[in-house]
DNA sequence: GCACATTTGAAAGAGAGGAACACAAAACCC
DNA sequence: GGGTTTTGTGTTCCTCTCTTTCAAATGTGC
């Protein structure tokens, strides 16, 4: 009998576990909620949602506090909470000019963030992996209790594998195919698993879970840097591809007169729409960086005609691509993170004159195009929610082990 | 409180819908199965899948036939197999110059199958569905029993609002906001629910139902004919976006200094790999059709520089689009249907050498590009496979209703 | 203070799959 | 050709999880 199983038949402890999930989400996600706010989210009766809430108390993972009365009639539902100390995890990101840490808790709570300056240009995986766990240490040494991080998540700046966190290739860094999650795992001393993620596709998962997209299932994220990456949100799930690679929308040949890419190829998007590309229209030099760029910012205020033919030019490149995407993808929302959400202002309107000629009317209707929300902390964001999806995806596996958390009042 | 339900809880009942639906869609897809090689395939125990056939064998869904032994050692299983008759769809397809009807049973067998020509270009709605209507009736007729359908699925060149059928545009048949749904059930006399798709949508269905995409997660089909259609496979789920406009990928723009396209935009990829390209560059009259391609193809073999050349050109264009699609969607697979079905002999090459130059390195070494599996009728298969989907959905609903069914032998 | 609305708590009930055992049928081995 | 091995079936009882039901608790509004 030559077949594998594929599909997984269900049993009582399936429709357990996605209860549970279900209802660690919703906290997860909304905040505070009262019982029968779960009640109506998940469509379970109060006896179910009572009897799962209670071995989450149990657990230590959430409590329950007395609600103040809300001025309608009935009796006073208590607030189900997430305890953000009972489950913690440890964000890491590598971006193009920076790295940062940070320590943040179940539902969500950033406790500890740090980030460092970084020089742009190549460095070693060794100096950089050095100086992640030492901010690590750093906020590990602030912490007041020493139970071990669940997980730790990482966003890179690169093309990365998802089944194992393998850097297949990260150009801003001169990286090619990293192990990055086993030297992490050895640097920072620790047996937490570790999930390592490209940065475009956290910010994307930050922005659906607590920014401008939240409960959006088809949206794109663009990030603008040095290079273009993007986090595709399709039918409410990311867009992985078959290996984790999905989302390069940087390397979508747009130009085929083009300036010569990186990668290799020829007028990739990334060549037009670039930090490079603005900063050497602009009249600046192009390995500038975020500084060069607040400078070109700065000069289209003060009505540089140069700056602002600069961003024009991005703008309508911008809208170029994005007009593809839009018919591709029939996305809800494009959200412009990093280089491209300090430039809307000045490209919203080129890029919607854009979309409005090249997308189909169809799709061109239903989408908005907006800034991101949660600013550079986007992908480390992302980083803490992806090493928290393990415990969000199945609860139950917590609720066994651990009987001793850290007790909180109950009422 | 400002709540609505989202997520549902999972009860017995949905486990229960979940493991016919899996039963179900496995014998669909892969056809008669022994009770053990299910249980291989679920996971489930013995006493469950008995159960659970029981019940799809007393609704004549189903039927066991004493399976020959098959040389190994041990009891020889007893088959299970769909009583295609037990649940017929019709299937429709309007294309550009051809309009086709099916029935299909339950199983995927192709009880009957009438194909017409039709004159390219515009059409009235009216006419096209009349002509519709006359089809199905005349499959009807040469039906033997008068169970109803209990589906029909609609293929069209066009843009289809998924929730609907809700034709936005059909710049072949010169249709726009044509609500077909309604109109093909009032033409056709029939109570049964009537799903519209993009035809390309639906031959991506048929590919990985039926094609050479069984199996695979992310597969990109992309269909060719006097425009580009693509039905893009996500996860293993079609990507339908917001409305279900998703996966127009005929008007990406790709060449800024493009013609205009149909659409209103310039430059899109469809103006630059359509039949139209081809049979312009080759010299042939582009409004030909399918013979005049067969002229073009006939020529390419006999060695004519111009018809080489114009293969080459097409080559070159879908080659510089797929690596785009190949970067952003990281697929196992790319389908070429249609026209790009019918030249792929001559422009693999051409391809596989764009993709190498444009695309990323991690992405270019998993993708395979192959022609469709299926011929024309692709779209047609995958309207059935559209009309079934309630069925293998929620089998459970088809189970309580209908106790006599026409009944077949059972051992 | 009383009617009403809403939530809580606990016990009994129902639906679904799992585990274990006895039995059946075919191929293999000597 | 008979016993052994292997694979599959039928049946019964058990466990898990959510639902149902009823009584009690705790508010609001008049």
């Amino acid at each position: 009998m030559a077949i594998r199983q594929i599909v997984i038949g269900q049993r009582s402890e399936t429709v357990r576990r996605a209860n549970l999930s279900a209802i660690v989400r919703e906290l997860h996600i909304r905040g505070p909620l009262s019982r029968s706010e779960l009640v109506a989210l998940t469509g379970l009766t109060r006896s179910a949602i009572r009897s799962l809430i209670g071995e989450f108390v149990d657990a230590g993972l959430v409590y329950e506090e007395r609600a103040a009365p809300l001025g309608t009639p009935g009796r006073p539902s208590a607030l189900v909470r997430m305890n953000a100390d009972s489950a913690v995890v440890l964000a890491l990101e590598i971006s193009v000019d920076s790295l940062a840490a940070a320590e943040v808790g179940l539902g969500g709570e950033v406790l500890d963030l740090v980030r460092v300056d970084r020089p742009r240009g190549h460095s070693s995986v060794g100096a950089i992996v050095t100086d992640l766990a030492e901010l690590a240490a750093e906020i590990r040494a602030r912490r007041p209790t020493s139970e071990p991080y669940i997980g730790v998540g990482v966003a890179i700046v690169g093309v990365v594998r998802r089944s194992d966190g393998f850097v297949s290739m990260a150009p801003n860094l001169g990286w090619r195919d990293v192990p990055l999650d086993e030297r992490l795992a050895f640097a920072l001393h620790t047996d937490a698993p570790i999930s390592v993620a490209n940065d475009a596709d956290l910010g994307a998962l930050a922005e659906i879970r607590r920014g401008s997209a939240i409960g959006a299932e088809d949206v794109l994220f663009i990030h603008g840097e040095v290079g273009v990456g993007g986090g595709l949100i399709v039918g409410g799930r990311p867009l992985t591809g078959v290996a984790g690679y999905g989302g390069e929308v940087g390397h979508i040949p747009v130009n085929p007169n083009g300036l010569a890419c990186r990668c290799g190829s020829v007028g990739c998007w990334e060549t037009e729409v670039g930090e490079g590309a603005l900063l050497l229209r602009a009249g600046h030099a192009p390995g500038g960086g975020r500084l060069e760029v607040a400078a070109v910012l700065r000069e289209a205020e003060a009505g540089s005609p140069a700056a602002l033919d600069a961003l024009d030019n991005v703008g309508h490149w911008l809208g170029f691509g994005l007009a593809g995407l839009v018919n591709i993808f029939n996305p809800r929302l494009v959200i412009l993170g990093g280089l491209f959400g300090r430039i809307h202002p000045f490209v919203a309107r080129t890029i919607a004159g854009e979309l409005d000629r090249r997308a189909l009317p169809a799709p061109r209707e239903l989408v908005r195009v907006v800034p991101a929300s949660l600013g550079v902390d986007a992908p480390l964001l992302g980083a803490a929610e992806l090493a928290f999806d393990p415990l969000l995806a199945d609860p139950a596996i917590w609720l066994r082990p651990r009987t001793s958390l850290p007790e909180l009042a109950s009422a």
